[in-house]
DNA sequence: ATGATACGCGAACAGGCGTTCTATGTCAAG
DNA sequence: CTTGACATAGAACGCCTGTTCGCGTATCAT
C-alpha cells in the first residue's frame, strides 16, 4: 500500500483525523491514544493504535515510537510560527504633517494592531514597527496612500534612504527621502509637484528607516 | 510574589527555560518533567517540578496539571500558523515579455520558492501566487524592478484592475492595468513613456488579478 | 541559638500511556 | 465451505510521567 486519497479513508480514520486537527488547535500538543480513543468514541486503545498505522502507512501523520503524544500530523506547507513576526502598526503618517510617535517597547507592547509578516521578509525584528501612510506626497517613491510601511528604528540613514524624520521646529513626523548636505538634510517629497525643503540637521531627527512596503489592491 | 524578570531568575530556572524552548523547536511538543531533567543536568524530578512551580508563579510558562507535556510556554505575540500562508513564487514577470506560465495546482505544489504572508493581507488563499515583477512598465502603478506582486488566479477582471494577461498571438504573458473596451482590451503600461495598447479580447486570456504588492528596500 | 525560607536530593506512588496478545466477527475470493 | 485479509474488542504488560513526601543543607534576619 502505497498512498491513499483522504476520500477513501475508512469512516473511524476520518473521525481520528479530525480529532487530532481539532485538539491540537485546542490544546496546542497532540492527543494521547486514549485520549483519541473516548473523543471519537472508538471502543479500545488497540482499535487506535490500528487505525493510527494505518494513517501512518497512508502518511498522513508520523509517529515517534513508545512517546507520549508522539503524533506529528504531515502538514506540508505548515509554517514555523517562529518565522512569523507580528509589528505593531502604531499610526499614520502622512508624508508631511503631524507628529508620529517613535514607538518604544512599552508602547510596542500595548498596540493592538498588528502587521504579521513572514521573517524573511524583513530580517532581523528589533526596532520594527508599521505606519500607514497617507497622502500622495511619496508617490514617486512608491509609496501610495494607504499602504502600510514597515520602519526600522534608526537614528541614522544612508543618503537617499526613505526615513521617517521628526522635525523638532514643528513637532511633527514625516516621511520623506533625506540625503545629508553639511549641516543640513534635504528632505525630499517624493512627488513632482511638491519641492525638497532644508532643515538644520540639529533640528531633526532620524526616526526610522524604510524596511519594506506593502499595498493591498 | 507577583511578576520577574528573566533576568533575575535562578540558573537552573533559566537552564530549563531555555531547554523548554529549544526542544520545542525541535520537537514541536513540551518536554516531560523527565526530559528537562536530563536535559538541565538536574538531578531529581523533583527539583524540575519545584522549578516549574517556579516559572509558573512568575508567569513564564503555564501547566496543564496531571496531563503528560502539559506545558505551555507564555509566549504572547506567538501567532497560530493557520494564519500564514505559502504562497509560491513561480516565477518573473517582465511587464511586457516572456510568458509566465499560470500555475495550475500540480506546478503550485512543486515550487521551492514560496513567500509567507499573513492571511490577513491576502484573505482566501485560493488561487494565490507570486511573481517578481521586472522592469518598470508598472512604475506609475508604484510597482518597481524587483517587487514582488501577489496574483489570484482570476479569468475576468474589472476595468482598471492590474492583471495579468496571457497574449495568444505573441505566446507571453504581461502585467498591465486591463480596460474593457468592447470586444477589445486595453492594456496600460504604467509608464508614461510607453503607450496603451489594444488586443482582441479573443486573443487575450486573464490570467489573474493583482492583490498584493509587496517592495523590500 | 532559632526559626523561617529557599534550595536540593532520592525514592516511591498512582495513574497515564503506548504496545501487544488473544479472541471474535465480517466478508469476499478461491 | 474454506481461507485469508481486514476490522473489532477486551485485557494485560511494562515503561512513562506528574506528583508528593521525607529528609537534608545553606542563608539570614531575629
Amino acid at each position: 500500500m502505497e498512498k491513499m486519497a483522504i476520500d477513501q479513508l475508512s469512516e473511524p480514520q476520518q473521525k481520528i483525523l479530525s480529532f487530532i486537527t481539532v485538539y491540537m488547535e485546542e490544546n496546542d500538543i497532540p492527543p494521547t491514544i486514549r485520549e483519541i480513543q473516548h473523543g471519537t468514541g472508538i471502543s479500545s486503545t488497540s482499535m487506535v493504535s490500528y487505525h493510527l498505522k494505518a494513517l501512518e502507512r497512508a502518511q498522513l501523520l508520523n509517529r515517534r515510537e513508545r512517546r507520549s503524544r508522539g503524533l506529528v500530523m504531515n502538514e506540508p506547507h505548515r509554517v514555523n510560527p517562529r518565522d512569523m513576526v507580528a509589528i505593531p502598526l502604531v499610526g499614520v503618517i502622512t508624508c508631511g504633517a503631524e507628529p508620529v510617535p517613535t514607538p518604544d517597547a512599552d508602547t510596542l507592547a500595548e498596540t493592538e494592531n498588528m502587521v504579521h509578516l513572514a521573517r524573511s521578509m524583513v530580517g532581523n525584528t528589533d526596532g520594527l514597527y508599521a505606519l500607514e501612510a497617507k497622502g500622495d506626497s511619496m508617490i514617486d517613491a512608491l509609496i501610495n496612500d494607504g499602504d502600510i510601511v514597515i520602519m526600522r528604528r534608526e537614528t541614522d540613514v544612508k543618503n537617499g534612504d526613505l526615513a521617517a524624520v521628526f522635525l523638532l521646529d514643528r513637532n511633527e513626523s514625516t516621511l520623506k527621502r533625506v540625503y545629508k548636505e553639511g549641516r543640513r538634510l534635504k528632505l525630499k517629497p517624493e512627488n513632482p509637484t511638491l519641492k525638497p525643503f532644508y532643515v538644520d540637521a540639529r533640528h531633526a531627527q532620524i526616526q526610522g528607516r524604510v524596511v519594506c512596503v506593502i499595498r493591498r489592491t
